[in-house]
DNA sequence: CTGCTAACTTAGACATAGTTCTAATTTAAG
DNA sequence: CTTAAATTAGAACTATGTCTAAGTTAGCAG
């Protein structure tokens, strides 16, 4: 997708949501669109600095609740660290590398059937699935 | 398993990893055992002093640290809460309650082999499945 | 285009949960 | 009995996230 179509796909999605338009929300949501890496808050305000310096981390936070708000972009968490933020809003799961700690997105999969009494008397209504390994990056640095 | 033969299984468990033998650890991975709800370190301080009274956090992060150490214990975090323990060694993974935040257990089960260039290029060590919905408490409970 | 104002941004203080550390006391195990 | 190791109470720390009050701006009405 091009810078233009990116730029044209965010503006739609601020319309269509009411979200008001402003550089630091433009500049977060083309970040995570552009660069899936499910960046944390403290990611994105570093990102944001080299841009618009003198961004507070606030905007960052208020922004991102805007957004998750709006149902433009995801929030989960690993580990027990800092929350991190998915513009990817296709169903789809998660590696995390033991590695370098790289979250990347794994195409969607159904998983089986969950079969007998195991899931008779709950009512699944979502599940995700976190694989963990060692990344193509820290494969060939080796 | 009776409650004689899970207090030889832990007696066991220490002597084999040579993990000291106190009341507070024994008290911890009876617990974890005998009520594989997850427990949190709160939880687990709470019910220990229920009977021990005058039991230090320290202790419990101490002895969990112990005993993960040993591999008697597993640790991991949801949502980027406190982490939980579990002292379930076998393959499996678990359900989250929406309502009410249980922690259950289920039954291993394999995912569908990772095709084509998903997987080429990463090693995968491990996966689990987070499943999450309503429990049969909470479904009764209504 | 201009002015208005609610909404946003900023800087930094503040809050909080979760965890680790410390130094004195107690205890398991040989 | 001895002593290395564990326990205790509570202070201290840390990462993450929230709040505040003053200044700035997006978006709209006129
Ligand atoms: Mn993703
Ligand atoms: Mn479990
Ligand atoms: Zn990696
Ligand atoms: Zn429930």
């Amino acid at each position: 997708m091009s810078k233009l179509e990116t730029a044209q796909k965010i503006e739609q999605a601020f319309e269509r949501t009411g979200v008001r338009r402003t550089p630091q929300r433009f500049f977060v949501l083309e970040r995570l669109l552009t660069k899936p890496d499910h960046a944390t808050v403290e990611e994105l305000w570093a990102a944001l600095n080299r841009r618009h310096a003198r961004a507070s981390r606030a905007t960052v936070y208020n922004t991102l609740h805007a957004l998750v708000q709006a149902g433009l972009v995801r929030e989960f968490t690993l580990d027990g660290k800092a929350a991190r933020y998915d513009a990817n809003l296709e169903r789809h799961h998660h590696f995390v590398c033991d590695s370098c700690g790289a979250v990347e997105d794994v195409n969607w999969f159904d998983v089986p059937q969950l079969e007998g009494n195991e899931s008779e008397k709950r009512s699944i209504r979502s599940y995700e699935v976190t694989l963990r390994g060692k990344c193509a990056k820290c494969h060939s640095n080796n």
